[in-house]
DNA sequence: CAGCATCCGCTTTGATACTG
DNA sequence: CAGTATCAAAGCGGATGCTG
């Protein structure tokens, strides 16, 4: 239970001694996306963790002063786990860890798993508003999984699980195309190609969607 | 040694089945700060490092693509390791990881191997060169071990191990007080009542100085 | 000596079963 | 729902041995 460590008095050292085990880095993903989550919840969002590695790897983390533990109120009446301030610093880390990681998406990956919420990561690396004085828009994401939504409004753009009547514009595929279209390594006509399926006004999507490939 | 994958298609999660084992995003910041190195010198700058593991995570990282191996031609006649590209590309997840674990530098850590050249870290996170149109200035650093040279020319502020005959300035003291110095938590007076032994223009040292306290 | 590979005791992890 | 308990398998750290 004595955490490790590596013995180095420098600060990348003593980062991985908080952070460096395995499925730690993951639970910050887990809970900088989701916000305030129950335990039960992160378990689903981390397919393949073990019960107890979780539980341990939570302590660990609030004894690091990084998540809090808090009971919330009847009726509610269960635990969540949220980030700390000093948790959320690691966004940098995660969304470098997510940028150098991007590449690795391009080969198909019949082996892993994929939940619809990580499309978090994506929409938060590489889109942006470029009309942000034009109205606020909302579109459906479906790629098999929870339904998402994607939504532009004063110039930031949002992401959350979701359904909704009348989206502005729909886009469905797979996963590693969406990937694709997303991070700026395809364009619309070119991910159409790969099975993609977008309806909508072509301009809401190219609002969104990077204007330049995203480098290497 | 087939490597252990999270099996999820997430660019966190890739990144961490390529870097997330124990000792590889160490081996990165020591070939980082480095450059090209023999096997044994990785050795000296990883204290703690198992030797097999050292030639193992070496491997993995090369089959990533990350390190790249260099049969250096005699009269050197070593294998020299260096990072490829794709490996420098990690400079912001180290650098992210170095300024996210500063603040745990603070408490005295008598346990913890210091070795100077990781002052590189800090060296690149927080010094600047306030004044790029004065003339260069070299300045020695002495905390025990190797002395190290800073030098600022050109804009730019550099870091190495070694000696002059003149520096236009000395800097020796802890390494927790010169880490504090550098990061802008203590101004020169308040090291120096912890320590720290300054000569030289004092002028010389605010030109590289963080020049608001570093937040968090 | 530089650059590993092998062996061994210990710790961590992963899968499953179980509990308030 | 929110964990704890258990146990086999894998990983790690340290020592030592081998090879050019």
């Amino acid at each position: 239970m004595l955490v490790r460590s590596y013995g180095q008095y420098c600060a990348v050292a003593k980062s991985l001694d908080l952070l460096g085990e395995r499925w730690t880095l993951l639970i910050v993903r887990e809970l900088l996306l989701r916000g305030p989550s129950r335990y039960t919840d992160l378990r689903k969002g981390l397919p393949g963790i073990a019960t107890n590695l979780l539980a341990e790897r939570l302590r660990e983390l609030e004894d690091a002063g990084v998540v809090r533990r808090e009971e919330a109120p009847p009726p509610i009446a269960t635990t969540l786990y949220s980030l700390t301030p000093r948790g959320e610093e690691l966004r940098p880390v995660i969304y470098e860890l997510g940028r150098w990681g991007a590449p690795l998406m391009r080969d198909p990956d019949a082996e892993s798993a994929f939940q619809s919420h990580w499309l978090w990561l994506p929409v938060e690396l590489f889109l942006a508003d470029h009309a942000p004085g034009e109205p606020s828009i909302v579109m459906q994401v479906d790629t098999g999984g929870e339904p998402m939504l994607i939504e532009a409004a004063d110039g930031e753009i949002r992401i959350r699980p979701g359904r909704v009547e009348r989206p502005d514009a729909t886009l469905s595929g797979a996963p590693q195309t969406l990937l694709a279209l997303l991070s700026g390594r395809l364009n619309i006509a070119q991910a159409r190609r790969q099975g993609l399926q977008y309806r909508g006004d072509q301009h809401i999507l190219e609002r969104l969607l990077p204007t330049e490939p995203v480098p290497a």
